[in-house]
DNA sequence: GTGAAAGCGCTAACAA
DNA sequence: TTGTTAGCGCTTTCAC
């Protein structure tokens, strides 16, 4: 192993000193200034750069940053949800920040949960000014992260549109009513719908928009409110399991691992998916294993989602403006599910 | 949306000059310095705190990180590999340095791969300053960055080791045994080996370890090495359909993603797996998603590993020094496939 | 207990 | 074409 963080940096000014010239004077040389073409002659700048090269310099950023007040690292905040990587849906955000990231040229911050800190701490994180600026997942936050709507650093919402702030998201209740008229097709009337009790816009979207076209099909929904996407109610089981000619045919998820949990739990109480009932769920994002089952559902482009954030936040950066709200479409796919 | 960007950030200043005080005292009394306690009068010290508080005043992190030679960022490097989170593996890292950095109080700063840029652009951006240690997947690199390893960032590895810099790595060797052990067991004597062109050390320690067991276990091993993971060659399909008692009756594949490539293909060609063909995998990453098979595979604890990495990471940081190579068990999980 | 001075590394503006 | 001055926001050291 060798012996690390030993050797001081190499500073401009060291480069300066060898070069035998001024620090501005290498610093102008080293071309990243305005009009640095006529400022330098071609020979101190050549001296310059052969010395930077040779003394393997690399400018630090940070004193960078603190004059040009920009870090050029773009932040990203889950809110409080933790920021698993493992759920297909995080593991799309983060692959499409990274892909407008590195296409931007700006580094990717995680901010990951952040259950034990008080709000002020997180408020403090995330405004300390080692970011730029911030792609968020919009959730319920509590009063005290209000303040960062209106705080200096431009933020960009995902997935859940919030008034306060430019957002991208899917077309939620588009998705919705693909569903419901793919159900009345397959002759289904009789509707679970298992929804989120946290009240997202995008959740409270999906809910909206299919009781609504349920309705217009003339299908009857009942609305099952949780918090735990993994387990089914004494409530649930009780439809599922009642007369046939009174328990839901299909069960609609707000999304898809809540969807793969409900298949689970169907067959275990001896339910054919989707013989006896079908299910669907909301998100699509392909999974990079053979599944066991192909989920119906509606596929949304989250990865798309998460790179136009990225363009809208660098637009604000720019002093340009963001539109307030920029929908995705989504598409229904059909599995084996419903 | 709110006005963004407009309003210019509170400073120390600030805060100072409505408290009337000096900066200094006022970044005393913030309390970070060592002997705050009995430097400024406790009414001083309530008057700035109250007027810091009402001005949500936050300290640069960037003109604290200056001065201190700390950012608290840990950076992430995959090599010239992507970073996709929707592959198993990167998941389970990612999952761990976030635990392990909010933990230690550090941010997490993603670097993606860097195909387009230069050798070079790499080097600058991982010792711009940004980050204060990095904690990387070593992989056959470029002369280039070479120089990595002997500058003055600290660096750990992750799952592959090598001898420049302390690494987490898991127990490869071992795990290829508990493989050729279990098909010992299971009857298997004629073995394909799919390993990866690319010389890392896991890989290569994977390999050998299970040519060496099989000749304990008197199995013939037939090695078959490929860039393309999700693919069968010519000559391995030619293999896998030669009479029934020529062909190998395992295959081994030096990582999950490539065992369920295989899984997929054999049952193409009309094996069933595992009657015709038994597949073992190897990083037993627990899927999301109920997979469709359960595969055969050796369970390697990713999420530990990279924990691990930055613990050892900020070890460095303190000064202290990091064993140059931890290794960390693995176990067979055996399913459905071998 | 408090203020003044110096410096972290860099760059924009102004002189020479 | 080059050097000097100043300042980004903060903290540590040393006088008062």
């Amino acid at each position: 192993m060798s012996i690390q963080g030993k050797k001081p940096r190499v500073t401009l000014q060291d480069v300066a000193d060898v070069a035998g010239v001024n620090r501005v004077t290498a610093s102008v040389a080293l071309g990243r200034s305005p009009r640095g073409g006529t400022r330098v002659s071609e020979a101190t700048r050549r001296r310059v750069l052969e010395v930077a090269h040779n003394l393997s310099y690399t400018p630090n950023v940070l004193a960078q940053a603190l004059h040009n007040r920009r870090t050029h690292i773009v932040g990203y905040y889950a809110g409080y949800e933790t920021l698993n990587a493992s759920h297909p849906f995080a593991a799309a955000i983060l692959n499409g920040l990274q892909r407008s990231c590195r296409r931007h040229q700006q580094d990717l911050l995680l901010f990951g949960s952040f259950e034990r800190d008080s709000d002020a701490d997180i408020y403090a994180a995330l405004l300390g000014g080692k970011i730029d600026g911030l792609v968020m997942l919009p959730t319920p936050l509590s009063p005290a992260l209000d303040k960062l709507y209106t705080s200096p650093l431009p933020i960009v919402g995902i997935a859940n549109a919030h008034p306060a702030i430019p957002c991208v998201v899917v077309d939620d209740a588009d998705g919705s009513r693909q569903i419901a008229a793919h159900l009345v097709r397959r002759g289904h009337r009789r509707i679970l719908y298992r929804t989120h009790r946290e009240r997202r816009t995008s959740v409270q979207r999906r809910l909206e928009a299919f009781c609504a076209a349920a309705g217009d099909h003339a299908m009857t929904v009942a609305v099952s409110q949780t918090d735990d996407d993994h387990r089914l109610t004494e409530a649930e089981i009780e439809m599922l399991t009642a007369a046939r000619d009174r328990r839901p045919t299909a069960v609609v998820c707000w999304m898809d691992l809540c969807a793969h949990a409900v298949i689970a739990q169907c067959e275990a109480l001896g339910l054919q998916v989707p013989a006896d009932v079908a299910v669907v769920g909301f998100d699509g994002v392909p999974p990079v294993l053979p599944p066991a089952r192909t989920l119906t559902t509606v596929s949304a482009p989250w990865t798309e989602v998460a790179m136009a954030a990225v363009d809208h936040l660098l637009a604000l950066l720019r002093g340009d403006k963001a539109p307030p709200e920029t929908v995705l479409p989504v598409t229904l796919h059909v599995g084996d599910t419903a």
